[in-house]
DNA sequence: CTCGTTTCTTGACTTTCATCACACGAGAAC
DNA sequence: GTTCTCGTGTGATGAAAGTCAAGAAACGAG
């Protein structure tokens, strides 16, 4: 399929391949179908394949035994995960969940690795792919242990405007804002804190809410403000 | 020098590598010396260069702007850092700081570089490092999400005993344990939160303190109790 | 449109823990 | 030895934020 060439070139660690080799990893990959809130992966599950999003959103969580979640990530088209638990062979540290309706597509342990080992570009970009995350995840750990409240949820809100947001008329829109449970477990903290402070920047005019959508006023201001 | 070939052999990335591949490596590091305290490096810093610790301790921070610290993890004998900076070329996240007099082992960013394009095995541990730091990191921020300060400092005392735990006599015992308030650092908690929390678990006989030693009775039963 | 569910807002109350304060002990410096 | 410094132990206090509760708003299904 050529769509699916095209799709495999837009994502990260693959776009420095032939189309050759991108046509044959297409046809080793299997497309996979997801309602929204059902589960993609599950913690402690063993198994391991690749799974790279073609539409849709997910989120990695961590449960606690008391049903709570963190929230380690939020991805979207292209983006991928499984890779951990392929490169170490340990079981998944995490959960995945669909947020929204999605589409994966999947490759197994065995054809990821062989990639690995015969396209050198592709564990070179993988690499620059987990210190981004790790420098994610560290920036994540440095906001829980020193920031309050107010600035744990100034982070997420900031996250979410470099992940999703769209700049406007100088402004930076953020629509498809997720549950504010969500943005508690990804600020941990809780629903109610997040509802009190959203409107607390939003009286100190730094946010606005617009038909759902959430806007920053002035990105760079909001951030010396609180990051 | 055989010892330098014999000391990079122990390093995690560097075991598969022949002999003679150390040999050259051997040549183009340079090794350091730091005393107790000093800064090695700086965050925001530019410049890249692969560390490998051949003696002492250090301690990766991260700081706010009013001087309070968090510490991302405390590296020994073997372990390397720096290279995050070398993979994405971007300013370095993290200070690293000496918490005893430590000899370095140094090796400049370019022969990294070609040390990766040139063994894939190198690469794929490397891989398999950093995947190791994400889970650890995940496993951070959940525990600074959603647990406690008991909790939280349990999982420090429990990781500090697998770093640098010795099993004796069916316990765990942890000598060379950081100052509180290195271990309020990595908490996320305060100095005397710790000292409170500590003794807490000494009274409901989870821990002991002997000459200085920090002595875990049942680790397993600390662990199940606290994680 | 209407009803029912989900999500959000806001207030009141309670808990946790950071902070301040100071005392103590061990080890280094002299 | 004495004095100083650094790390630790512990009580008192207050601020921050979690929890509980109840109503309002938004959203979807029929």
């Amino acid at each position: 399929m050529k769509d699916e060439i095209e799709f495999l070139k837009n994502v990260p660690i693959l776009c420095d391949l032939e189309p050759m080799d991108l046509d044959t990893i297409s046809k080793v990959g299997v497309r996979k179908k997801y309602k929204k809130g059902s589960i993609i992966l599950l913690e402690e599950e063993a198994g391991a394949a690749l799974f790279v999003i073609v539409s849709g959103k997910v989120k990695i969580v961590r449960m606690d035994d008391d049903g709570r979640e963190v929230i380690l990530s939020i991805l979207g088209e292209s983006d991928f995960f499984g890779e951990m638990a392929i490169l170490d062979g340990l079981a998944r540290s995490a959960s995945v969940v669909a947020i929204t309706k999605s589409e994966l597509f999947m490759i197994h342990r065995r054809d990821f690795l062989k990639l690995l080992h015969d396209f050198p570009s592709v564990a070179i970009a993988l690499l620059k792919e987990l210190t981004m995350r790790l420098r994610k995840a560290d920036a994540q750990i440095k906001s829980l242990s020193l920031k309050d409240a107010a600035g744990r949820v100034a982070n997420v809100v900031l996250q979410l405007a470099d992940d999703i947001g769209k700049i406007r008329k100088g402004r930076v829109e953020i629509d498809e804002l997720p549950l504010q449970q969500d943005l508690a477990n990804m600020a941990g903290t809780s629903r109610e804190t997040i509802s009190r402070m959203i409107h607390a920047f939003i009286r100190e005019g730094h946010l606005e809410i617009e038909r759902g959508k959430l806007i920053i006023n002035d990105y760079e201001k909001f951030k010396s403000r609180y990051l």
